[in-house]
DNA sequence: TGTACATCAGTGAACGCGCGTTCACTGATGTAC
DNA sequence: TGTACATCAGTGAACGCGCGTTCACTGATGTAC
């Protein structure tokens, strides 16, 4: 399949020119074919990125969903494994992760094909805290006052995902899922560049503080 | 002064097209003068980068240590003051914002002069925390027990610019740190788009709970 | 005050390069009778 | 089995464009005597 070839070529040249560099051309040439050929695959350099953003969500998505496969059911194994898996990709696919969690190309408006996968992941967080309160794992009094105008935000995912998630506990899932990728981001963008040594220890030591936040302990 | 306008007008530019779609000829263009005429303020297009970088890292240190002036010494009011700052200089510098904590630009290793600029705003971040200390706000008491590897990094970490924040309490403050980040990354990249509707709320409640991590309440 | 000279900001042409996209086309493969 | 035709993947030239950087240069301003 040539266009399982163009977007593998085409993720190699992210990881040396970013998004904004990447380029049909030097595409082509590596694969030994005039540049107008890749047309016939795909109608124009953006849906060449839309594909690789998808792939990407796509990718994640996969890894997180495995990574929680037939752990017991125990929420802080489960969340140490979801988040760990999520590094452990962003680490191996440094290019991609920036694509989809880093600075928005310029000018690239994402279409909406990108939705779903890229929801994909979270709803694996969304099943783990709905499988922690089920098992009484995650204790859902309330740890904090939620103020109305959050309130009025969280009922609106509640409806639309997270029907069986008290609101105060979707604002400490929220909370822990953005401070996942500013821990990931944080590491992966280099700001803890002679800071910290060894990221792994660090990373899992972060994640179980994360683990007692989100199930009130 | 020359130099300023060029670097006004290529911060504009990377508004449109991004940093490594920063183009030297563009710039000056504009400015109406000869491309070769920048070569006489900037050595190079890299370095027409790296004092954008460094501006934009001045800029939020600055905003961060202005945020905090004549505060009570709370340590919530004067984190929910430093948090809201970097938070309003990011909504309303967008693209700065991206060019030094989103993904790094490709084919751009920035020199060393960016090193002290960067660790500015951080530094109003560590004295907010020792003064919170100091105050008896914030309660040393271990949250949680820190690994003895995460343990070294830290106490590296004291040596350089933290002697008198004890590691649990220095790990706490890294985990907020980022959080913050991650928070801001969240919201301006679009992850919470068609999720959260009040971002100003969202965001304080966020950090209040960050404020209650941090202190050990 | 007037002249000779140095400094230096900015010019404009040129270098060699790469880009996305279009378009008329070739030539191999598959299909229908 | 053989012929006529349609399909379609891939070509290559061309369009008009922009880029970073170099280099010999001009011409105004400042300085020294």
């Amino acid at each position: 399949m040539l266009t399982a070839e163009i977007k593998a070529t085409a993720r190699r040249h992210l990881a040396e020119s970013g998004a904004s560099g990447l380029s049909l051309r030097a595409v082509s040439r590596e694969l030994g074919m005039a540049s107008s050929a890749v047309y016939r695959y795909f109608a124009s350099r953006d849906a060449l990125l839309t594909a690789l953003i998808i792939d990407a969500f796509d990718a994640v998505g996969e890894t997180a969903e495995q990574s929680v496969v037939g752990l017991p059911d125990d929420v802080t194994s489960r969340w140490l494994a979801l988040s760990g898996a999520v590094r452990g990709w962003a680490l191996a696919n440094p290019h991609d992760y920036a694509l989809v969690y880093g600075s928005p190309v310029p000018g690239y408006r994402a279409p909406d094909d990108t939705v779903l996968p890229a929801a994909r992941v979270s709803l694996v967080m969304l099943s783990l805290v709905r499988d922690g309160l089920a098992a009484g794992q995650i204790d859902p009094t309330p740890t904090a006052d939620v103020p109305s105008a959050v309130h009025a935000d969280l009922a609106n995912l509640q409806n639309l995902s997270a029907h069986d998630i008290p609101d105060e506990v979707l604002a400490r899932t929220l909370l822990v899922w953005s401070g996942l990728f500013g821990a990931i981001s944080y590491e992966l963008f280099g700001h803890l560049h002679r800071v910290i040594e060894d990221y792994d220890a660090y990373f899992e030591h972060q994640m179980r503080r994360y683990a007692g936040f989100l199930t009130g302990s």
